[in-house]
DNA sequence: AACTATTTATAAGA
DNA sequence: TTCTTATAAATAGTT
């Protein structure tokens, strides 16, 4: 039971001091995570134990609520590499669609798959195809010529 | 006064939700630092409101807090995360060439670049596209076949 | 911001 | 560590 006023002050004695520390940290926890959920804020909490522990909360994750939080302090930081990573994922998955795009229009102009074309479609390929062809036969006899 | 057993989920109007912000970030707050104080912690709390607002409390300074945070967690991670990137990174890479290699062979296809074609490879162009051509056009009898 | 009925957190004991 | 319980502390709704 709590017996009067709780003094705030280092606890000295080792063991309730640990209790204590799990106790009122888990507390923490519980009200950063209500916090969070009741007033729709992100919350990210870190606790340091004077052993050195690391127990850490956050709503959402916690390199983006620290992220946010040296983007107001310090206007500008370094990219983490967590950051960075994310940058190249996306830069891959971008790149992945342009080549899927462009390997449809390469199936396309080599006949390989011309499923879900239209008339006016096919009408404008063979246009493409038939100018194609003529340069290239153009760019031959030029070659010819100059040999 | 408290009406029954509080149900913790968003408070949807404004007025309360934001007057339970202040008041609980307080409770929050205050908790951290006794948490600090009786248990020897280091502690350091973000809270960010609904409205992009920053609110943060620390026993010592926040800067350090987090740096303490990412070395530890970097320490653990920093690892992975930068693995990570570079293998992002690198399948970026890959992509990219691929693109381009792609790129090229379409521009050859649709003879806007045929510089560095020897006459052998004119010849199998010149192949490729008139299979292609009567490919389109086969598909173009067939669909008008078919009407 | 202040009040207060209740709920919630928690210190100490088991 | 987990449960219990007496008591302190937090807080939701009101003024």
């Amino acid at each position: 039971m709590v017996r009067g006023k709780t003094v705030i002050s280092r606890i000295e004695n080792t063991t309730s001091r640990q209790v204590t520390f799990s106790k009122r940290r888990s507390g923490l926890f519980k009200k950063a995570k209500e916090l969070a959920i009741l007033c729709d804020a992100q919350v990210g909490v870190l606790v340091f134990s004077s052993t050195g522990r690391l127990y850490d909360y956050s709503n959402s994750s916690m390199r983006s609520v620290i992220e946010r939080y040296q983007q107001i302090k310090d206007g500008q930081q370094l990219m983490s590499a967590s950051t960075e990573a994310k940058f190249w994922q996306a830069e891959a998955e971008r790149l992945k669609q342009q080549l899927h795009n462009l390997e449809g229009s390469q199936r396309q102009l080599l006949a390989h798959d011309l499923s879900g074309l239209e008339w006016n479609d096919l009408k404008s390929l063979e246009n493409q195809l038939e100018t194609s062809l003529h340069n290239v036969r153009l760019k031959k006899v030029i070659l010819t010529l100059s040999l």
